[in-house]
DNA sequence: GTCTTCATGTCGGAT
DNA sequence: ATCCGACGTGAAGAC
């Protein structure tokens, strides 16, 4: 049974226990309060005081969110230290990354919540509709692509990087094929140009070498950019 | 001073009021324990039952977060609807946005603990060491590239996009800088070569265009790929 | 460790 | 709304 340490309102002597507990036993812990930010490493950052969700993960995650966005507003990535700590009557949260060196400094003028909980979770996300299920349908099914395509290699290597699929046409030509799961832009078109030109610099002269990009759709760009490369487009929803 | 409700192993009946009192009021809510999860929308996923920490922001945010790693393992954006509900005694949560279509669903088997929190945070994040940060100090300091560099223009636009920095070198010829706040590899050298090509075709015939890449740092694949698209490199730490 | 690419990427800015 | 590129991108797999 999932087990839970909280505390409301909290002195700053009882979150840093709480905290410390969390850390000993392996605990996911959430303080919530008015703080400051500081952060520095990569680049570097401050945040002026606000009310903030903070999230201490065993693992060595810091998240910092606020009431708003997605993403957090600081965080440490797995692996770092939690460094708790109380410094002139207040609750600090520190924590350090090494390699890159990085630190981020999380400083309570108010602690309104702190808890911990201890966490199990053994299962694993089953996810479809990546770019990995589009090549296997391809793979599957090669006439998807066009009629006669033969796939020989998925992630076959390359000096430019790893082509999605190796394969050959009904004429014998070498086929590239990149795949995107969504709508793709320039960036897309650039990294198959690179495995197209990679590929005939490899292959004895003479050699032609298709590139096909795979995806929904493109956009005016990126069509564009396939055309001046002579290279082709087919439409494939994930 | 920030508001606090909160609930360790509510009923299912007192989750739902909590987060629809956290819905009405703009709160930030918190729920930790037992539960499934189910996406489908631009993928799909199932996630067995295990512990977790679900974040509702009053934006529309829904965050399911396991023990480990920063990203959550499901989540919604920002924008999409909050549907608490009871179903069968169980609390479930669902969440829905539209454009694209798309829904989460978190049941729970067993509620640990559920809080609601009052956040108030005007505070931006104060950030240094981006790439904008890199463009001022070479537009301060045009040297730092090469002597006689001249910016002429930021963020000029092109067929294929913006440019960084747009200028001259001292012998009057158009230079094309692409900036980057770390080590690149093969996809910035084809974004500098994107705009390289664009802007010779879009200047009158004869022109030289010069494409630079500035950042702390290449990879030999981009070195090598930089040489054979006639593209320069200009080591700057951000 | 480095390198490369995928991602339900997210986010912001411009059109 | 779409397009485009930055991001302290993170995460995974290969080497």
């Amino acid at each position: 049974m999932a087990e839970v340490l909280t505390a409301v309102d909290p002195e700053p002597e009882e979150a840093l226990e709480l905290v410390e507990t969390g850390e000993r036993r392996g605990l996911l812990c959430t303080l919530f309060g008015r703080c400051r930010v500081t952060y520095d490493g990569r680049a570097s950052s401050t945040l002026a005081p606000g009310d903030r969700l903070v999230v201490l993960k065993p693992d060595g995650t810091v998240l910092v969110h606020t009431d708003e966005n997605q993403q957090p507003v600081n965080w440490q990535p797995p692996g770092c230290t939690h460094e708790p700590a109380l410094e002139d009557g207040a609750f600090f949260l520190r924590s350090r990354r090494t390699s890159p060196d990085e630190r981020l400094v999380v400083r309570f003028e108010h602690l309104a919540h702190a808890t911990a909980y201890n966490a199990t979770d053994a299962a694993d996300l089953a996810l479809s509709g990546t770019e990995a299920d589009l090549r296997q349908r391809i793979l599957d099914e090669p006439s998807l692509l066009e009629a006669g395509f033969e796939p020989r290699a998925t992630e076959r290597e390359t000096p430019a990087g790893a082509v999605d699929i190796y394969g050959t046409d009904s004429d014998g030509n070498v086929v590239v094929v990149e795949l995107k799961r969504r709508r793709v832009g320039p960036d897309a078109v650039g990294q198959l140009n690179r495995y197209v030109e990679a590929l005939g610099r490899d292959l004895h002269a003479g050699a032609t070498v298709r590139g096909v990009l795979v995806a929904p759709s493109v956009t005016d760009t990126a069509r564009r950019l396939l055309e001046e490369r002579g290279l082709e487009f087919v439409s494939l929803e994930p």
